[in-house]
DNA sequence: GCGTAATCGAGACGGTACGTCCCGTCTTTCA
DNA sequence: TGAAAGACGGGACGTACCGTCTCGATTACGC
């Protein structure tokens, strides 16, 4: 969506003062749009396009980030676009509600859309350099997901192991998903709930 | 392994030259030999240089496949290129060897000339598009990996659960190394211990 | 007439199955028909195009001629294709019949077509290299055209100088007129008329 | 002179960084310096080579020139590059000095680098398309020629017929010469001399 | 009448130039 | 005076031809 949008909000702040916050928003969502329109792939979104589809001139984006990668990892972090991973459901059986958690966004991410998003932000993160580094250490993207809070959850309440380690076990599970999201196609739900089963129940014989 | 464009239907009586399978053997060992001596990442390596290295025109490695990300996949899949696993150290004891193996994972995977190749190979699936799915999909990655071999046959002597599956399991185990090393710097020690420990013994509590 | 590449010697005792006449025909009647269909300029009629066009191996053309050049100029040579200057009316007027016959032809090949063979002879011609130049050499276009034929035939009765040179006098006329056809617009009556004017009467004042 | 895709239109309030007159020029003069330094023929003058001769982008020769021919011919043109044409000599006795013009033309243009620069004009003319007829069309390029402008002069002291067109005159003289200089090769003295009798004296007997 | 040899159409080969697109920088004009 | 617009030098892309080569198939001649 281009011409159509003469925002209000940018109208009142283009007068006394810069437009720098509102174009730097401006890029953030434009490049959120394009990403999830599922028309182009990373490498089809140039800065020169977000630039356009933003109303924004190109030396504004390089002024504020490095080169594209940059852009497209603020706007994951940012939100402006989202990997959504699901919520985990809460029925209290976390069996249950682990698998449920990971046939949905077997569902749910398996679309273009999303994969198209997940390759941008490893796209980004693989051509960034070090400073996208930096931004995606800061992030604690483990550490913070659904998965880890509801493990985190669990272990306090000692119905999982007290040295577990949560982003551990969220990234054994979640890991694996996001490897073939961007790589193969969507496993089999057996091969997925195999995980679950050794996440939870561990290897070992019994 | 023949091309990604290679068409079923030509395999009757094609006119005219036959194509050289020298000229494909010597775009992929060419790939191979620029990605490996460390001095070039995906983005360096051009189309043009690879057929300059390879004694080849350009025009004959777009006969073969797509792109760019085409070569370099094959490439890795028929092992011109490796993403050299460690191999699993053979002491008896599981659950030592896993840390052994982790730690010498990321030792040595951990130095530029690694990474660049696996960011290289995430690349080349990043903008490959749709057929370089299906070659990926086809390579059994996961099941024919050195953590994979070694939990079948642990399994098969019963020291592991009899229904366990193999690659999931080696998917846990290796997948947030694989996205650790292509993003973040190397993990702590105990990050990757805590990996073992929930592969082996599982999140329950006992 | 054969090909520029032919050899006497190899005409005697040729092992091996003869070339095909009409191949090579084919070639030229193909590589008229492409530069006349209005469709292609001599630069868009590739040597792959004429092969594909008259049904034949591109090789099949190597064989006979060196490069394209020598086959477009082959084609006009044989008048497979024809640059043609119209005929010299004959009222017995020989001003008058000059008029009408520069009018005619300014008329006549001032139309696509005709500029793009001519155009297409000239390219053939500079870029051909020396053994086009041999042919064109032989071929004695001013001393044969029907322009020289009628200034031959006037000067043998008598009523122009004895000490013409018919192609000096035939080439002084037609050159402007074909270098103002490959290049600049179709020129005005009135300065066709000066040129008749010229080489009729002179410049001298009187 | 701007180039051939100028537009009038935007001659109003262009926005953006303005096109550089500068890279213009220096495209010229580095077209004009690879052309007349005898090591290259028009084929071999590259638009890459042209480029970096003039340390410009290629883009930016895309820019202002739809194609090669466009360049060169602009060159020509312009004046960047000279199709020198000797000037004629001014003994007084006209006759003569058109004589000693047409064999010192043929002397010095009749080597290689002045052919090659011919032959370029040619293929540039032959290649251009529309746009470089209607530049050739606007260039005057016989009327101010050194013969023109000396059969001009003579005309208006009298000794030339005062209904004379200078151009026409220069064409009919000069034309033949330029035909040959690109086609066969150098004509004999008496062929040529028989040219200036037919533009001076006419072909009719007296 | 059977091999030998050169041709045929077809099309891949190593090259080279093309014209397009994008990068990240720069230089204007406009608000 | 800050930002949009867009040209700049640079460089990779994927396409189109060039002239050569290699296939299997065909077609003559000489043995």
């Amino acid at each position: 969506m281009t011409g159509v949008t003469e925002d209000p909000v940018s109208a009142e702040t283009r007068r006394g003062r810069p437009r720098s916050a509102a174009s730097h928003q401006a890029v953030l969502t434009a490049t959120a749009r394009l990403l999830t329109c599922g028309e182009y792939e990373y490498d089809d979104v140039t800065v020169e396009r977000i630039a356009a589809e933003a109303g924004v001139g190109k030396q504004t984006i390089y002024r504020w980030w490095t080169n594209k990668a940059g852009v497209v990892l603020e706007a994951v972090l940012t939100g402006h676009l989202r990997l959504d991973f699901s919520p985990v459901p809460e029925t209290g059986d976390l069996r249950a509600d682990l698998l449920a958690w990971v046939s949905e966004t077997l569902d749910e991410t398996f679309t273009e859309g999303h994969r198209s998003m997940a390759r941008s932000l490893i796209s980004a993160l693989v051509t960034g350099g070090a400073e996208t580094d930096s931004l995606l250490a800061a992030s604690q993207i483990w550490e913070e997901s659904p998965v880890a809070d509801r493990l985190r959850a669990e272990r306090d309440v000692g119905r999982l192991r007290a040295d577990l380690e949560p982003s551990a076990a969220a990234a054994a599970l979640a890991s694996p998903l996001v490897l073939r999201l961007i790589t193969s196609g969507r496993p089999q739900d057996s091969w997925a709930h195999s995980l679950v089963d050794i996440v939870l129940d561990g290897a070992w014989a019994r």
